[in-house]
DNA sequence: GTTAGCACTCTTCTTGTTTGAGTGCTAATC
DNA sequence: GATTAGCACTCAAACAAGAAGAGTGCTAAC
């Protein structure tokens, strides 16, 4: 089923001009902006292409609009990757190489800027923490009945959660904890922690086991377990709006209340393959999705944190410049933190 | 300017019809539901409303829809507060009385339900920090030029950055340099830490200073400022796609816009005063929030920690029902806060 | 002071018409 | 045999005219 010189060419016009301007492609049309014949060959190609289902015909008297097969056809075999302008370079640069507190805090960055260059919706995964080790492990007393639990991971990621205790603990107790804890968790990977029978190492200090039991041991897994979160960033959401295949008040409100499920989000943008990949209309599955196109690319950090970020939006999107820009984003990031990092010695 | 009995009736009946079904009110219809006399003595009294300021007619052949200076009327002097449902109670209860990591979570909660009780676009916005004071200050050692400098204050609230270095610095320095830091800045509240000449300090150990001021005082700095920083959570925002004021898309798309500009809009909201506040259309400055209306209110924490929450909405709102919500919400945080600490215990 | 009646206004909905872009097909041309 | 000109046909979108309906303002009667 190998399409002509021409057809192609033809087929990747009708591509280009509808992606720009949103509206069916005549033969007319093509045949002006193009040397490739004129409108009656071009309209004869054009019904080939329609039976071999690269293109469709949203009534009989329209131009043509690319099928979700000429996308993929575009994507896999006709599209060219393309070097990004100084612009959206610099763009990147000076949203990358600033000055952050945390991992999260660049990932965030990244989908802002991702989203603007790209006039799309963009997200943006937290790497995962599987791997991370924990590397330090304090209770730090706050009130007579409070405590805070802090946990640091080797990566860097700290959480903590205040504890409410039923009695008041003595510090030497809370040091004994502490010093204990770290014994026996430190260096081991949050995933195992959660594992660990964590009573067990408490049977020879009543005190410090009666209360570990009931006060510090479900903090210490929900705070585990919040190390373990991964963090969705979203930016661009109201780029929609200057698309014209969202100017029906429906498709936007479908469009958002989507959106808005992040947990679905996260879980579907986990489940994704690694490098870039490009997801086109109902190739999605899901039926929210079934008009939109999907690229992710995989980032990683120290060459073990591994994160995603990528775009959503309408099938009818620049799949060539998006590309580009998602890689050289997550490119990027990596060097983008140890830098940003290294910045500070120069402040 | 005293409006008789039944010209408060009316008016209020056309306040309660127009929020209902957000079409102008009509002299039949008041008629009809509301024994206030004929449809041509209540279009007398609303003629004469409207010469008072306080209806308008969107062209001559339509009904009544109450103007800003009704609605102002009704908030100060005729809508009474309501007693929320068991449902209402119901869902506050068991959003808030979660276990919760961080304050700030539970008011990411707070904005949730919100939203979700009144169907409009809620906001939180998490504690001011600048009473919090300076409890804990500790560097820890990640791999031999990064370090991880964590402050916690004494509201709980943690805080870390992770510093570069240029050269590999000693435990033991590390260890002074915290002491040192520990010394100078514990009890102080942030605000102060701030203002504090940080340098001076460390004048009698030149490896501990040159580390201090190359490294470790910008991430200081940035660290507290980071602490400082109120957090804006938002909710709901896909409610106001039912809403018939914003089935233009024009309209929904200024409204996200505006939404989305965050540091406007916790400037905003800080700069309110305490307690409830009502805001109705014009009264609010901005252009983009002119037929809005924001109702927020001021909760507490500790009896110290203060911020803020509420909603954003039409002026054609249930200004009643949403007030009532917005103020019990903020009764119950600061006990809600204890309490699901407190819970840790039971577990 | 209240109300019935009526002419009038203005929006919204429906229906019909026009316009224009674009197709498919046939026949002529290269 | 492939390409192109010509032409009848289709359909969406834009526009216009008319009908329906909700509601008003005013006058006169109660």
């Amino acid at each position: 089923m190998d399409l002509t010189e021409r057809k192609l060419k033809i087929l990747q016009a009708v591509i280009a001009d509808f992606v720009r301007t949103a509206e069916p492609v005549g033969s007319r049309t093509i045949s002006k902006n193009y040397s490739l014949g004129s409108p009656a060959t071009i309209r004869n190609e054009m019904a080939d292409l329609e039976e071999l289902g690269y293109l469709t015909h949203p009534h009989t008297s329209s131009g043509r609009v690319p099928s979700e097969k000429a996308y993929r056809l575009y994507v896999n075999d006709l599209m060219q990757k393309r070097e990004l302008s100084q612009e959206q370079k610099d763009a990147i640069a000076s949203e990358l190489y600033q000055n952050v507190n945390e991992l999260d805090n660049l990932i965030e960055r990244a989908a802002h800027v991702l989203s603007e260059i790209t006039n799309l919706t963009a997200f943006a995964l937290s790497p995962g923490k599987e791997q991370d080790k924990l590397r330090y492990i304090n209770l730090l007393p706050m009130d007579d009945y409070s405590v805070l639990l802090m946990l640091v991971s080797d990566s860097g990621k700290v959480s903590n959660t205040v504890v409410r205790l039923k009695a008041p603990a003595s510090e030497e107790t809370l040091r004994i904890l502490a010093k204990n804890m770290t014994y026996n968790y430190s260096g081991k990977t949050l995933s195992e922690a959660l594992k660990l029978d964590i009573i067990e190492n408490f049977r020879n200090d009543a005190e410090a086991m009666s209360m570990f039991e009931n006060a510090i041991a479900p903090s210490f897994i929900r705070t585990l377990e919040d190390m373990l979160n991964v963090n969705l960033y979203m930016d661009g959401l109201t780029n929609i709006f200057a698309l014209p295949e969202y100017n029906d008040i429906e498709k936007a409100r479908t469009f958002f209340e989507m959106i808005n499920r992040k947990a679905d989000i996260t879980q579907k943008l986990i489940s994704r393959g690694d490098g870039v990949e490009i997801t086109i209309g109902r190739e999605n599955q899901d039926a929210d999705l079934s008009e939109c196109s999907v690229i992710t690319a995989t980032y990683h950090v120290d060459g073990r944190l591994v994160g995603k970020l990528g775009v959503i939006g309408p099938t009818r999107m620049k799949y060539d410049e998006v590309t580009s820009v998602v890689e050289y984003l997550t490119d990027n990031i990596s060097k983008a933190f140890m830098l940003t990092e290294g910045d500070d010695d120069d402040r």
